[in-house]
Parts: structure tokens; C-alpha cells; sequence
RNA sequence: GGGCCGUUAGCUCAGUGGAUCAGAGCAUCCGCCUUCUAAGCGGAAAGUCGCGGGUCCGAUUCCCGCACGGCCCGCCA
């Protein structure tokens, strides 16, 4: 649409020898109001400053170099300078049957053919099972990755395990701590240590599976020990409950894996190589005219590695991302990450480019912390505070497709804050179920139609006369639209609010339109129709990771 | 002190990189099931789109300032 715009514009220029416009001004929106046709553009409004002719001067030249073949039928002027265009209805109805072709492809594009995306989410620290807080990144991720492949990406889900820091640390003597206890002995627990059951069932599980073969060593030692058993048991239980969220990675990435291999040093040399780094009062820290620049203050650059030679977390980062975009052939990055690493990410942005990793090639998805009602009180999550609701439960009561549903109908900027015991209670009234059932009853009316010995089968489209028809046909076309607007950053979340807006057109048609009637011939267009409407809604749950059902 | 995000109907939140944009769900009220699933449909009521400036033909949308809420500024992650 906006090509046709375009070149109407382009030939309108040459004709009167417009100078100094350009493409980009021209945005095609889709008219609220369907008596402003089905599509439109302000660009002559937009323009009228710099060609010095009014508004609807231009709009006029615009509308008359416009191509009216289908799929367009007319175009007027309109307002102040408004081009409103309609499409040709029978190239319209004509969509149906191309959508119906497409089928589980409708929608699919080669945009970004070639291209290797990795989405990194959720990547909660493995030192317990997922909470809300985490989750909020997986639907996020999941869904985006699911879009990005759908445009001819090749796509990799991966989930990051930080499994060398100084809380896995402290993980693994918390769990020394409860297997001494295991034993009787008076170990006081600290108030650093991780609380939660999980804590002491992992240490009953290694009392089962070894013994007492650990009760000599030291609790730093049997904290080294315990460390990797107990992040096998968090990595295992989060691949169990992302799966039950419906979400498949395909790769478990840990953090020592590089550490150990060296490419970690390897990564800090280059950067000292490079004159980013400096040494000072025993730990090594990154330190650049842009780093000073973002701290108001700051001499002081950042610490990556710890005078007790740990790397820290912004360094173990900075060589991840540049393992993945250098060794791992990865041409763009995508992390989606709590709101609370706002500041990590300015760092990352001053350091990647250091490396001379150029900017575009990783992004960053920043969602607002989940807060949840405890005892009356909005509470932040915090697997250290003790505090935090489990994925899990969460999926246990609300169910998969309404906690997707849910947690996708926000944008990742708006702030989150989840009422458990309303979630419960609310389930049956959530949103999902309205789009699953226009699912469903769409599968009801052709179940109806196979009874009474009515196929789709030679339809004459053009028994598809009503404005609600047509509306439905169009609202199906928006469907490839959508999916181009979220590949270009707009956010995932806007597949909840299509599949509702398509859901709720299906719905009114129902009740104003018999599908299944004694006129044979509208009876087989309207399940053409029907079925374009369904192919739609189940590509859009699908892409949603929420199962499209044929009953209820 | 600095930074990031938010502020839209009673509640929870969509939305628009300017016009033809004031929206949905829930809650409240009124109607609609001998006919394809009422987990549905239609209607009523409800907002100066936080406040104040600015740019513009036009601002809920862009810019600046302010207020309020959340988060962050560690040799934690």
C-alpha cells in the first residue's frame, strides 16, 4: 500500500516538478471510520510545507497518478487533504481463497531470509525454580522468537545459565548448610543464604545419592562441591517447567563452559589490548571516556574482575555477547531482560562497541518488573527477599494459554502487577477463552454443515455481499501487516490485542449471519469465509504458543 | 544527585512516531437462547488520555519542565 502511495507520488512529482520530498513522509493508516475507506494517507498535509502548494492541490495530483487496478477500486480526497483509497471487492472476496491456500504458511515471509537471531529470555540465575518474575521474559521471548522465525529467520531460543558467580556460590553453602543439618549438626543458617524448601530437598537428594562421603570437607568445600549438583537440579527443573509453559529452547548455555575454555581471558586481553582496561587496587577494571561519561562522577569505570580474581558479572557479559556475535555466527543478538539491568545495559552498550562489535548488532528488550499482592501488600519478587510466586503454581491454577495470554497483553513497559488469588478466580473470565472459542465455533459450524452434507466445496465468493463480510476479509488481511510491524520492534504483545479485535468481528458476524442455511450458495461462501477466519485466528494462537481448540 | 519505565473510563490495561482515534475487558444497568456452542451478541452509563508550557494547519501522540508511582546507579546478578 504504501508502494502504491509511493510511486503515485513519485509520478505526481515529476509531472509538476515537486522538489525536495522524499519517501519516508508517507504513512498509510487504516481509517477507524470505514466510511474512509480502507486505507489512507496525510502525506499531502505532510508535504504541503516544503512544495508550497496546499494540501489538497497535492492530494489531488497524488489521487489522480494512482494506479485504480485491483486490488485497488477508487481513491478520493478527503478533509483537509486526506487520500482515501478503497479496496476492489472482488479481488477482496478473491483473499479468501488465497488465505485458505496458505494455510499453516499464511502469514509466513522470507524478510529476513538468512539471518541468524538469537533470542535470549528468561535466563534466570540458577539457584531456584523459576518464579512470576522471571516468567514475565519467557511468553515475551518465546513469542517474538516464534514471529522472527514465521519472517524467515533462523531463529535460536536460548537460555543462559550463570552458573560461575559469587550467588551460585553462596547457593551451593546454603546447600552444604541444610545437608549438615541433614545430619543433625547445629548449622546456623546465614542471612545471605538461600531459603526455600527446594534448598534442603536438593541436599536430601545428594545425602540419598552419596552419603555421608561429604560430611569431612569443609562447608567452603562442600559448598564448591554441591554447587554444580545443585544447579543440575535448577537447570532440570526449569526445563521442565518451561516446557509446561510451552516453551522449547534449543540451547542450555552455561557460563563456565567459556570460563573454563578461556575465552573469557582471552576476551579481557583483547580489551586490554585495546586500552580499555586498568588495573587498580587489585582488580582489573574497564575504564574508557565513555564509560566516565555515563557515570556523573566517574573516575572509577567498572570492576571485571574481582581482586580475588572472580570475574564479575558485566565481565563474564561482555564475553558472552562477544562469543555469541564473533564464534557463534550469530548476526543479531536479542536479549529480554528484567528492568533492573537498565543500567548493565548502558554499560553493554558502551562496551560491546569498545570491542568494536558494531550497535545494531544486539538489542534489548526491557520489561517491568511482576509485582504480586502479598499479605494485602504489592510486593517485588526476589528469590533473595524470600518472596516469590512459582511459575508453576501459577501455571497450575491459571493454566498455560491463559498465563501466555495474560502476561502478553501488556507491553514490556508496563509496570505488572499480579493479584494470585484474583488470577485464580478471573481465569474463567480471561481473555483467551473468547478467542479460543471463535476457534471453536467456528469448527462447531462446519461440524453442523458436514451433518447437513454442506462443503465449502465450489463456492461462489462473490454471495459474500454484507459490510460485516467484507470487514472480516479485511481484518484477516491486517494479519501479514501485523506480523511485519512486530519484526520491526513493535513488541509481541500486539498479537493478543489482534486476536481479540478478530475474535470479537467473528462473534458479531455470527449472530447477524446464518452460516448454515437453506441458501446452498451463501451457505458454502459464508464457510469459505469462516474458514479464512479460522486459518487466521489459528496462525495467530499459533504464533502465541496458545492452542486453538475445535471444542469447549 | 543522576538514569530507565510508567501516568488513558470505577478497576486492570490496549492504542496512535500528528488529522478520519477516545478504545477493550472486568464491574454496574437494560435487552437477546424451541434455529451453526449464550465461554456469545446488542444497547446504556463512564475519561479536560497526570499537570504546565512549546512546535504545528492540527498534540492523548513529538519537545521541554513539573508532580506522582515503580526500578536502577556494588569488587551482587
Amino acid at each position: 500500500m504504501a508502494a502504491a502511495f509511493s510511486d503515485a507520488l513519485a509520478r505526481a512529482a515529476r509531472q509538476h516538478g515537486w522538489q525536495g520530498w522524499d519517501r519516508e513522509a508517507i504513512e498509510v493508516e487504516v481509517p477507524a471510520n470505514a466510511e474512509h475507506g480502507d486505507y489512507a494517507t496525510s502525506v499531502a498535509m505532510r508535504l504541503a510545507k516544503t512544495l508550497r502548494r496546499p494540501p489538497r492541490e497535492i492530494a489531488g495530483a497524488i489521487k489522480d497518478q494512482l494506479d485504480l487496478r485491483p486490488p485497488l477500486a477508487s481513491a478520493d480526497v478527503a478533509g483537509n487533504g486526506f487520500v482515501n483509497v478503497r479496496l476492489d471487492v472482488a479481488w477482496l472476496r478473491g483473499q479468501v481463497d488465497a488465505i485458505i491456500a496458505d494455510g499453516a504458511d499464511y502469514g509466513r515471509s522470507e524478510t529476513l531470509r538468512g539471518k541468524h537471531i538469537q533470542v535470549e529470555f528468561v535466563s534466570a540465575n540458577p539457584t531456584g525454580p523459576l518464579t512470576l518474575a522471571n516468567a514475565r521474559g519467557g511468553p515475551l521471548g518465546d513469542v517474538l522468537s516464534s514471529v522472527l522465525r514465521f519472517a524467515g529467520a533462523d531463529v535460536q531460543r536460548e537460555y543462559y545459565v550463570e552458573d560461575g558467580g559469587t550467588q551460585v556460590k553462596r547457593f551451593g553453602e546454603s546447600v552444604a548448610i541444610r545437608y549438615r543439618q541433614l545430619f543433625g549438626e547445629e548449622t546456623p543458617v546465614p542471612q545471605d543464604a538461600y531459603p526455600g524448601e527446594y534448598v534442603t530437598e536438593i541436599a536430601a537428594q545428594i545425602k540419598e545419592k552419596h552419603g555421608d562421603l561429604y560430611r569431612t570437607l569443609t562447608l567452603e568445600e562442600q559448598g564448591r562441591v554441591f554447587a554444580p549438583m545443585a544447579i543440575d537440579w535448577v537447570v532440570a527443573d526449569a526445563q521442565r517447567v518451561t516446557r509446561k509453559f510451552g516453551i522449547t529452547f534449543d540451547s542450555w548455555f552455561k557460563q563456565s563452559s567459556f570460563l573454563e575454555s578461556g575465552y573469557f581471558a582471552k576476551t579481557m586481553e583483547e580489551l586490554r589490548r585495546r586500552g580499555c582496561l586498568v588495573d587498580r587496587d587489585g582488580a582489573v577494571w574497564f575504564e574508557t571516556s565513555e564509560a566516565r561519561a555515563l557515570d556523573r562522577e566517574g573516575e572509577e569505570g567498572w570492576v571485571v574482575i574481582r581482586s580475588n580474581g572472580d570475574p564479575t558479572y558485566l565481565g563474564t557479559d561482555i564475553a558472552y555477547h562477544r562469543l555469541c556475535l564473533e564464534e557463534r555466527g550469530i548476526d543479531l543478538k536479542i536479549n529480554v531482560w528484567g528492568a533492573n539491568t537498565h543500567y548493565h545495559l548502558l554499560q553493554m552498550k558502551i562496551a560491546l562497541p569498545a570491542l568494536g562489535i558494531a550497535e545494531d548488532r544486539w538489542s534489548v528488550v526491557l520489561y517491568q518488573y511482576v509485582r504480586f499482592l502479598h499479605e494485602g501488600v504489592l510486593q517485588r519478587m526476589g528469590r533473595r527477599t524470600g518472596l516469590f510466586l512459582m511459575l508453576e503454581d501459577v501455571l497450575e491454577a491459571v493454566g498455560k494459554d491463559a498465563t501466555r495470554f495474560l502476561l502478553l497483553q501488556r507491553g514490556a513497559d508496563s509496570q505488572l502487577d499480579f493479584d494470585f488469588e484474583l488470577a485464580v478466580q478471573q481465569s474463567n473470565d480471561n481473555p483467551v477463552y473468547y478467542v479460543q472459542y471463535a476457534h471453536a465455533r467456528i469448527a462447531s459450524i462446519f461440524r453442523t454443515a458436514a451433518e447437513r452434507g454442506i462443503t465449502p466445496d465450489g463456492a461462489d465468493l462473490s454471495a459474500l455481499a454484507t459490510p460485516a463480510e467484507h470487514a472480516l476479509i479485511k481484518l484477516c488481511l491486517r494479519f501479514p501487516e501485523l506480523l511485519a510491524d512486530i519484526v520491526g520492534h513493535r513488541g509481541a504483545h500486539l498479537l493478543t490485542g489482534y486476536a481479540l479485535e478478530l475474535a470479537g468481528a467473528f462473534h458479531g458476524f455470527y449472530r447477524d449471519h446464518r452460516v448454515v442455511s437453506d441458501d446452498v450458495t451463501v451457505s458454502k461462501a459464508r464457510l469459505r469465509l469462516v474458514q479464512a477466519v479460522q486459518v487466521t485466528l489459528r496462525q495467530t494462537l499459533g504464533l502465541l504458543g496458545v492452542s486453538a481448540p475445535d471444542s469447549m
